[in-house]
DNA sequence: AGGCTAATGACAGCCGCTGACAGTTGACAA
DNA sequence: TTGTCAACTGTCAGCGGCTGTCATTAGCCT
């Protein structure tokens, strides 16, 4: 039960299973597409059987995006870890690219981060995959809205800043994303360039008379 | 092949046992629930085989969402109408407004109002079919911004601020229909007026300091 | 009326996913 | 060390979503 004592041998064997796992379940899914990868050839693949597979998943979906659940986590930890003087947009803003600067040691854990970056393109070109993927981004929403609230001292109930200020945040986020997924430049810094250049056009993009600028 | 001749018996029955069909899905949704109702139930309730649902519809979620597809092709229709001197997110906030007023006449064709507003819970409160409603958001902003960016006389590829306007536009939306749908008032007006409130706190939200406010 | 084609039903089968039960293996105390 | 307990795993059976195939039915058109 001692959180701190070093896992017993059960507990790193559950780990490296899982890490397997969801290693063999992006190398199939990157090379010969998600619709195409069974539970079975997965499971196989880790020589486990297929149930063994659901209980440590929820379900396909939840194995292909188990890293970008880790990234999102780790961006979360980011955002804690600004300072409460910074505005919420500055603070979500500074959290992205503090996040990308230490992302691939939380990544490389488990997969290669050029896994981490393919698997991108699969989850945007997988309908099924991508909607999961965007539900979970609301539920990742709704936690930083409150996060922000709290910053703020504010009741997220009442006021409805935070969720307004989130919800543009990851709908501008987002667009960036896909963007990225569909372009050439395939690396870290691209999407770096490409977040900060968007997050810079909201402004604009709010502005009533967009000729006149 | 001419379109505008009045549609044969094949086309009209092919019309009636879709709707049929959408009419039993949402009734059965809404009452025992998404995923404790099975494809067979919902065809048996037409009296059609299993093969055809499959033949009208892609699965079980697109026939749980064709109602709110119909209400969201009426909003941009309402949107292309929207005279072209408009401000882009005047424009949008109009046609939301301009969408509910004529909403009544749209899905009442096919299913009652009060069907469609009750499947709104179904879906924000079942993962997978929240999932694919906001895929399907994601590709309603798309068309969107691309229909802004040729109102506005842009390339969508190289300006990136009609994407933005409706990325933020579209969290905005989301954020309260979510709010709507867990809530206690389940009105039209409700969500409309919960739609205005929030439209006003973007800028707010965007504001450097919130405290000075 | 009769031929053509679109729509349907019936059947078989794959795959994702779950419950139930039995076997195995690490944890921990005597 | 050994025995007990709990956790983890494999096997099997089965349901439900979904698709391909093929024969049958029913609207369309001359």
């Amino acid at each position: 039960m001692n959180t701190v004592t070093a896992p017993g041998l059960r507990e790193r064997k559950k780990q490296r299973t899982r890490d397997a796992l969801v290693r063999a379940a992006l190398e199939l899914f990157t090379t010969q597409g998600y619709e195409q990868t069974t539970v079975d050839e997965i499971a196989a693949a880790v020589d486990v059987s297929q149930r063994t597979f659901f209980r440590y998943f929820a379900g396909k979906e939840d194995a292909a995006l188990a890293a970008q659940r880790l990234a999102v986590d780790h961006f979360v930890a980011a955002l804690s870890a600004r300072p409460a003087q910074e505005a919420p947009l500055e603070a979500l803003r500074r959290a992205v690219q503090d996040g990308w600067d230490t992302l691939h040691e939380v990544v490389e854990s488990v997969v290669p981060i050029e896994l981490y970056l393919r698997m991108y393109r699969v989850i945007e070109s997988t309908p099924v995959l991508l909607a999961a993927y965007l539900r979970s981004a609301t539920e990742t929403e709704e936690q930083i809205a409150r996060l922000i609230a709290e910053r703020e001292g504010l009741d997220v109930d009442t006021d409805p800043r935070p969720r307004v200020a989130v919800a543009v945040f990851g709908g501008v986020i987002r667009v960036t994303e896909r963007l990225w997924s569909a372009g050439d430049d395939f690396s870290v810094e691209a999407l770096r360039a490409l977040t900060s250049a968007y997050l810079d056009q909201v402004g604009p993009a709010l502005a009533a008379e967009w000729r006149t600028a």
